[in-house]
DNA sequence: ATTGGTTCGGTGGTCCGACCATTGGACCAT
DNA sequence: ATGGTCCAATGGTCGGACCACCGAACCAAT
């Protein structure tokens, strides 16, 4: 049977997200400047032709953006999204603008390599037997592909750390990864190479050894960023 | 004039944050289980007695954490908040559960010694002139406190380090910061050491020397961190 | 001239009831 | 067992109304 690994989701908008894009592409690219009032919701309505409902649920969601401030009694201001942009920003800034993707890419894959070793090294004090169990059991998972391995091995990790930041930041990253993951594990040779990490880390967490669990973390994570680098650039559009 | 620093601002939450809170404490909590499916909005609103439309402004809200799945003509699912759960959860968790405050700052402080010096060493290297005229002009302004300095201060150098990703980082800490900073700044030694921090790091900057700024805010960063820790262990309440 | 109260128009927050769009399941025909 | 059709449930959008709040203008008292 096919298995359509190519097709993607589609993602058939909703009229709110429309809203919400159109005002995100305007702050994000300077249109909309911070501290600017929008027009109040009544008249944003009547001129994006849709109901005030549909703008309040676009204007909630890039108010938890922090995109906006929206004042009861007074009206909707443009934030300076430099001083108050969050992780999740970056998400939405790689799809409105492609051309910062290769770039913020590379920088995330950079600061894995600096935070993965300390991650590892907690979790290899850290680590509970049912962590090892659960890690023992994604490794050995037939069912699973490297890429999806490699990320519940990391999210594993992430738990044993026993910290709530390390896990949440280990989120972000994974939903990079769910999307751009490909870009490294199309290659047989780095599918290896994972393959060894997850053994390796699963060893080095079994004996509780932090400085062997970093080490491994550390190398496994600058290979694949130097990797990952390799074919952004080998695959960069040539502008003019 | 009484100047009234003890007063934070009230916050009269809207009915729909209400409604955030309540869902949002139940998944935190384990209440709700990641997967379970939630009453459909018109029982929702009928059980807790507000309109369907101030329901679907709270679910917003979770949905824009990553907290639910609202799936169109099916229903609410509650998502796992250990897989999907982003910084900005953490926020919202100190905001629910005050158990949990105090180790998560001093996580957070341990994590800003890790990548402070990374960020100070790329702030001077990209550094523009601008940046420099800025960093001189915060650090001379009479009017500001000295929590208000540091936090302009540690905005420039992350937007001198020209990565997006430490920028939004930074964003993150700044808003606990200003939430918490007093911790640190209350105390007139703490001051002085920023104080100095400024001047330092603003030479660093200005010559360039990526080394030297990165040990400089190494330094600081590591005593902000053990006086915190030590200060969050004073207050800590009592347990049975 | 400054301070404090009042009024009023504009704006976001909530409510109501209706209809549209999508989904999942039941049922049926093949 | 497969695919088609229909239906009830559910989220998304709509239009219109009213409430809560803010800011500016104005007024009144000192």
């Amino acid at each position: 049977m096919a298995t359509l690994t190519f097709a993607r989701p589609l993602t058939r908008s909703k009229l709110s997200e429309e809203i919400e894009n159109i005002l995100l592409k305007g702050i994000i690219t300077g249109e909309l400047r911070a501290g600017e009032k929008l027009p109040a919701e009544r008249d944003l309505a009547h001129e994006l032709d849709v109901n005030r409902s549909t703008v309040r649920a676009g204007l909630s969601k890039l108010e938890s953006l922090d995109l906006i401030e929206i004042r009861h009694g007074d009206g909707v201001y443009v934030k300076d999204f430099r001083e108050s942009g969050n992780l999740e920003l970056i998400r939405a800034m790689v799809r409105i603008d492609e051309q910062q993707r290769d770039s913020i890419i590379a920088t995330l894959l950079e600061f894995r390599t600096i935070i993965g070793p300390q991650m590892a090294s907690l979790a290899a004090v850290n680590r509970t037997d049912e962590h090892l169990a659960n890690l023992e059991e994604v490794i050995k998972d037939k069912e699973l592909s490297v890429l999806e391995k490699d990320i519940k091995v990391h999210h594993i990790i992430a738990l044993a750390s026993a910290n709530t930041l390390y896990l949440f930041l280990l989120n972000f990253f994974n939903k990079f990864m769910t999307e751009f993951g490909h870009l490294y594990f199309d290659c047989p040779k780095n599918r290896e190479r994972s393959v060894r990490f997850h053994e390796d880390i699963y060893q080095a967490l079994r004996k509780q050894d932090a400085g062997k669990a970093a080490k491994i973390m550390g190398d496994v994570m600058k290979y694949s960023e130097d990797v990952v680098i390799a074919n952004l650039q080998n695959v960069k559009k040539p502008r003019r």
